[in-house]
Parts: C-alpha cells; structure tokens; sequence
DNA sequence: CCTACAAAGTTGTCAATGACAACACGGCTC
DNA sequence: GAGCCGTGTTGTCATTGACAACTTTGTAGG
C-alpha cells in the first residue's frame, strides 16, 4: 500500500480533489483546467480522466464534497435539542451563511444545474441528509409550541428556502458585505415568526 | 443606415445576444462557444471581439438581458395597488418562479459571481430597479396594516430572500416539478404572516 | 464632391485545452 | 512467477479564445 513508485502516485484522486479545491476557491470555476491541475500535482495531462472521465465530472466530485462540508458544518452548529426554536434556527441560519461566504465558487457550483443524473441524485441525496438537525429543530419547535403543526418537511424546505436565499445572494455578492448581519437578522425574524402557531 | 452590403451586419450585437440565449436555454453556458456563434450567423470567427471584448462579456450581457426580462416579468405581474397584500406577493412569487423555470440557465448566468466590477454596479443596478413593484406593495401593505413597521428596503429584501430561495432552488431541481407550486404556497404563507405587523 | 477616418468585419496565427487512443508500469492474486 | 488490471504515460486532434494586421464601408468635414 505504501511506498508507491514515483509511477504510481498512492492517492491521486485525493490529491486532483483538494488542488482543484484550491484552484477553485482562488481563481473561480472556470478557470480550472485539468491539465494545469495535472501539472501542480507533476503528474502527466492524461492522468486526472483516469479518475474523472470528464471536467463536469471533476467540477462535480467537488460539489459533492461541499455538500458533505456544508452537512458537517451543519451538525456542528446545530445547538441540540436544549436550545430554544430560535436559538437553533440562527445557529443554522449563521452556519449556512458562513459557508457561502467562505466558498462562494463552491456554493456556486452545488447550486448550479447538473445534466448528469447520476450525480444528481447522489447531491440530492446529500443535500437531504444535510437537513437533518433542520428537522430534528423543527420537530422540537413543534413540541415546544414554538412552530405551527403540519409536515416537518414541507415546513424545514420553508423555512430552508429563506436561509438559502440569504446565502446564495450574499456568497453572489448582492447584499452588500457589511449588511449581512443585518439581513441574516432579518431572515431569522421573517422565519421565526412565519412559522408560529 | 439600412441596406448594409453583406460585409457589414447590421446589427450583429444583437443577432449574438438573440443566438447565444438560444443556445444558453438549449445547451448551458459551458457550451457557448464564440467561434460557434460566429459560424451560425455566418460571420468569421473574430467578428463577435467588435462587440464583446470577452466570452465573459458575452455571458455578462446576457445576464444583463436577463434582469431586465425579469424586471418587465415582475412589473407585468404587478396586481397594482388595489390588491392585498397577499395577492401581491403571491403575484410576484409566480413570476419569479415562472421566470426560473422558464430559463433557468440564465437563471444561473444572473445569480454567479462576477470578477468585472462594471458589469456587477450594472446588474446591482438592474437587480434594484427590479425590486421597485415590490417596495411599492410593501408599503401599500404597510398602510393597509398588513405589515409591520420598518425600512422598506429591508423588509422587500426579506421578503426576496425566500422568494428568491424557492426561485432558484426550483431552477436548479433541487424541488421536484410536481411539488413548487406547493412550495411556493408555503413559502408565500412564511413570508405573509412572517411580515405582519 | 471627395477625402479621411472610424466602426465593423476578415484572415491568419498561437498556445491552451479536453478528449481519446495506444502503450507502459507494477502491485496483487492465483 | 505469470498474468491481469488499475493507474500513469506519451502522442495526437479538433476546438477554442485571444490577439494582430489588414479590408471594407458609411459618414462627417472641408
């Protein structure tokens, strides 16, 4: 397993992944080539399609680890079950909007459209996971008579539709930076009390 | 000014931004290729450099296009000020959503980072100018007592952030065909109780 | 009128790229 | 130790964006 000639290169998908990570966040999406990527990593033009048949493939490879970033960063901010509705929807609405404006490229490639169906399905699917301790507050709001009954889900994707909006326009550029705080604030009110009893 | 010999077009600028939106809905904008726009309306290759100094000028123009077809989508959806402020919102969600469905490659061209400031004040601009109906029902809803207090301006960006989020959540697939107008509703439900006073 | 100029098109060229094919290496299994 | 297959490699091609140098043509000024 160890000890890879300089011919085989050990974890070469890996490595294409995190460069073109890089790349990515300093020079934007389409500037990412993959015989430049072959060429920092000092490998031949060839070898990145031995891992990824297609740029779309790489560009969507790297979607797919944001959204498992996005779900860690999500599990990580979710307040637990102690917190107050409000509490836990800001600690979200906070996470999300964190991750947008670090990565905006990459946000922008998790949410741009995909013609490949087998990778789409595989981002849905992240993209629901990632909603899980949505759901759990959501339930607990409920409990807590802090938000209206009915479908969990139907109520997570509104109240998602909203922190969305936030982040995307904010990681695109269209809120100003130093209003930010202010409209996540806003946000948060909007949805909070929008989902009352 | 008419009868232009077939050296010279007429009005070449044009026929590029009609094609290339053509192309855009049919292909994505990974497939835009200026050399291919050149040989389908039968000019040589360069001739598109007189009037878009960059494929990114291009794509900037088009996004341009696009704000101004959603500004004219959102002021044709107008229910004027008789309207509830309901109705409103529900007009203006529709349009929105309609709009993305619509073209929601362009969609996507709107919504990306731009690196050209010019053209970014350019399409905060138009981004503004498009939000005018909206302030206008705000504050009707505002005097009818259907909304709560406040600057304008934040309340109409809150109200956008969730309109926007299913807009381009829809756009991208990430909502299933058969359950937006569903989503829409409840974003809209969100939105109007989230705004009372 | 006619002349000079600028706008808009043209041809030619270059380096970079993605895609693919054919070949080489080397770790693993039997 | 034989062979196979995953992983890299070299070679090649058509396409592309960008740029430079040249041409055509409408028009504005003398």
């Amino acid at each position: 397993m160890r000890g890879h000639s300089s011919y085989h290169h050990g974890d070469l998908r890996a490595a294409l992944l995190e460069q073109a990570g890089r790349t990515l966040r300093e020079k934007g999406a389409a500037a990412l080539s993959l015989r430049e990527l072959a060429r920092d990593l000092g490998v031949s033009h060839a070898a990145p399609s031995r891992h990824f048949k297609d740029r779309r493939a790489l560009l969507d490879a790297l979607a797919m680890v944001g959204f498992e970033r996005m779900g860690a960063a999500m599990a990580k901010a979710d307040p637990g079950p102690d917190a107050s509705f409000r509490e836990s929807m800001a600690a979200f609405g906070l996470a999300s909007v964190q991750f947008a404006m670090a990565e905006p490229e990459l946000m922008g490639l998790m949410y741009s459209r995909k013609y490949d169906t087998d990778a789409f399905d595989e981002m849905h699917e992240a993209w629901m996971r990632l909603a899980a301790p949505v759901y759990a507050a959501i339930a607990e709001g409920q409990r807590a008579g802090d938000v209206h009954e009915g479908d969990i889900e139907r109520i997570a994707f509104a109240a998602f539709f909203t922190v969305h909006g936030v982040s995307n326009l904010a990681s695109v550029g269209m809120i100003p930076e130093d209003e930010i705080p202010q409209a996540l604030e806003d946000a948060l009110d909007l949805v909070v009390k929008g989902l009352k009893p």
